[in-house]
DNA sequence: CGCTGTGTGACTGGATGCAACCGTACCGCC
DNA sequence: GGCGGTACGGTTGCATCCAGTCACACAGCG
């Protein structure tokens, strides 16, 4: 090929740095909206995507639409089918069981990046989300307090691929996490706040293989407890 | 939103399937070549990537282009800068060792998922595959060679995140996979032949723990012996 | 009454053209 | 000689237009 010339290939490009919210750029824009409107399950899993309806809906045209629906399926949160039409992925109880398996020997060495850079002000804050989802009621500000509690213990993490990664599984899953979030009892609610109590406890004490183990089974014990929920798969009814 | 009506929307979309070599697809093809050019080499890490340029060796139009361009950074092998153009995502070493550790803690997942499906034909192969990269010297067959044997093993997975997961670690590091080929002694091969070997050895007697533990050793070994060589990541010294 | 073939509608995919932005180089000024 | 401002070239980003394709529905046939 021909060898770089002109001055401006040499330009180091800025460290991938800021996936979410970038500025003027309509694409970025649109699958960021987009994928927050996915992730807060106003396009559940299995619904179509019509591009004009988007395209409309943001103020943009199609094209900017198709590269953050190409983006998107590159996330795993929509599926695209050529000349056909995209849809919200749809996970099987296999492939969500996937997705948090993955995410259980994933998300620890996210934690241990991240474990040694939290200072006692962030644990505290840490506390007291885990103390506020003890009290809400309300299912959407649980899953909203959740999400925050465990993205605050990796924020320490100055990493760049693992990060996006585990808020990719983050994301896919969400919908399912919605669903249970639905059906647990106070039962298994109180151990979800017990086990956040000893995460925290665990990064007081600078216990960073127990921070590891607690992180692990946390996530080993929601995949069971969704395991044990498969009519979370099944609603939207296989097509004939 | 409005309720979905037409019935389309109520068709079940294939599973996402073949993320490689589909059809009449203009932009996955543009991006699944331009994605084996990135890996094979002919674009190293830093290097400038024009629309145009692409678009006419593709046989294409920049639209399309630019979706590709779009899936390959969510894919994390390409870098964009809004208004300005794209590169070759270049990691630095510390980046690098976030994606082998990842790699250490999901590769042996992988290899769970695959072992009880490979039978002897298949192990017959893996080991075919590993007395061929201990006869070759060039390094081009030995990489390929490295990344056949591996994604074979990993064949009998039929998952369909995990598998594009790893598939994408590999693809990200596949350019300092390359450069450290290059100066690894013969006494670092040997290990690697021995390495290989005991999988499928472990594989053969069914001995899934042991086969993830060697997995396991043999991608930090990997990333240890990187680590020794910073040099490889300093080409391309950064611009003021 | 059930099945097959064809026509129509709607959506997606791609190409072209234009506007906006960035980086560079040149020129004037301090 | 060094520095700041400005004009230019090049590239990216987006909107519009057109062609291709798929799904659905209806008519015709067995």
């Amino acid at each position: 090929m021909s060898a770089a010339s002109a001055p401006l290939d040499r330009v180091r490009p800025p460290r991938v740095a800021a996936p979410l919210t970038r500025d003027g750029n309509a694409s970025a824009r649109v699958a960021d909206a987009l994928r927050e409107a996915i992730v807060g399950g106003e396009y559940p899993p299995g619904s179509r995507i019509r591009q004009e309806e988007i395209a409309e809906r943001f103020g943009a045209s199609r094209v900017p639409v198709r590269e953050a629906l190409k983006a998107l399926e590159a996330d795993g949160l929509v599926t695209l089918v050529a000349n056909t039409g995209a849809w919200v992925t749809r996970l099987s109880l296999a492939e969500c069981e996937e997705v948090y398996q993955t995410r259980e020997r994933v998300e620890p060495l996210l934690l241990r990046y991240s474990a040694p850079h939290l200072d006692d002000a962030a644990l505290d804050e840490l506390e007291r989300l885990a103390e506020r989802m003890a009290e809400t009621a309300d299912v959407e500000e649980f899953l909203r307090l959740d999400r925050e509690f465990h993205q605050r213990s990796y924020a320490g993490a100055d990493t760049l691929v693992l990060g996006d990664l585990v808020r990719r599984l983050w994301n896919t899953t969400q919908p399912y996490r919605r669903a249970y979030t639905l059906m647990i009892d106070a039962h298994s609610q109180r151990i979800v706040h017990d086990e956040h109590h000893m995460l925290v406890t665990a990064l007081r004490d600078r216990d960073f293989d127990t921070a590891e183990r607690v992180i692990e089974g946390h996530i080993r014990r929601t995949r069971r407890l969704l395991a044990s929920h498969p009519e979370v798969f099944e609603t939207l009814p296989a097509i004939p």
